[in-house]
DNA sequence: CCCTGATTCGC
DNA sequence: GCGAATCAGG
């Protein structure tokens, strides 16, 4: 899979909303959590609290010698003591341990819910399932306003509508529902048929033998999610 | 073990 | 640019 743009929409999105990383490639599919976290942090993404980074004072020594990763004008010390756990004694005086600093959500909402995380979940396009707290404060309402009768276009004056309907005119529609033109056939139907003799040629086709039937439309999004 | 995000590095 | 491998904390 590649990034398209809206994948990486989806990824944006969902990452800062506080989805995870797996959840946001179960999401999107065909992509790992790994790929998921390379590609925010490629578009700067990244600050996000993670549990390994929760406790991150000024430590120097950090991501000791990782196989192969070596660099050639290293000395070589391999310590066979894989964790070297810091000296926790003197770190007492830590006025603010991280409350202050997880910029995960700098909006000045506020929230009354302590620092408990926003629930959020997203549906198949990525879209933010809204809580029902969540909810943004409703547009206020038009002022109110004279209903004055909507009058018929003039450009369908001559058309059938849906209300000039009867069992003897052909209802074979012209044009698109909602478009300002449109209007049905109208013209005589072919007896014992809702459409004119036209229309009941189009209508009403020979069924095409069973070798010869179109293929189906593609699916929609690239088919079914592949998990 | 599972989960999480961060980082590195070969491709 | 991408993501598997790896690390490291919960």
């Amino acid at each position: 899979m590649s990034w398209t743009e809206e994948r990486i929409a989806t990824l944006t999105k969902m990452w800062e909303g506080g989805a995870t990383a797996s959840e946001i490639a179960t999401e999107l599919g065909g992509v790992s959590r790994n790929a998921v976290i390379g590609k925010a942090h490629r578009l700067g993404l990244k600050a996000r609290p993670s549990p390994v980074k929760a406790n991150d004072k000024k430590k120097a020594a950090k991501k000791k010698a990782a196989p192969a990763k070596a660099p050639p004008p290293k000395a070589k010390a391999p310590a066979p003591a894989k964790k070297a756990k810091e000296a926790p004694a003197t770190a007492k005086p830590e006025p603010k341990p991280a409350a202050a600093s997880p910029g995960t959500n700098s909006q000045p909402i506020p929230n009354r819910q302590e620092d408990l995380p926003k629930i959020v979940s997203y549906g198949p396009g990525g879209f933010l399932r809204q809580g029902p707290g969540d909810q943004q404060a409703p547009i206020p309402p038009a002022p109110p306003r004279r209903l004055v009768p909507a009058k018929p276009d003039p450009s369908i004056a001559d058309k059938t509508s849906l209300l000039d309907l009867n069992d003897r005119v052909c209802r074979w529609p012209m044009g698109h529902p909602g478009e300002p033109d449109f209007h049905f056939c109208g013209v005589k139907v072919n007896p014992g048929f809702p459409y004119c003799v036209e229309h009941c040629g189009r209508a009403y086709q020979a069924q095409l033998p069973r070798g010869a039937r179109r293929p189906p439309p593609p699916l929609p999004f690239g088919g079914p999610r592949v998990r």
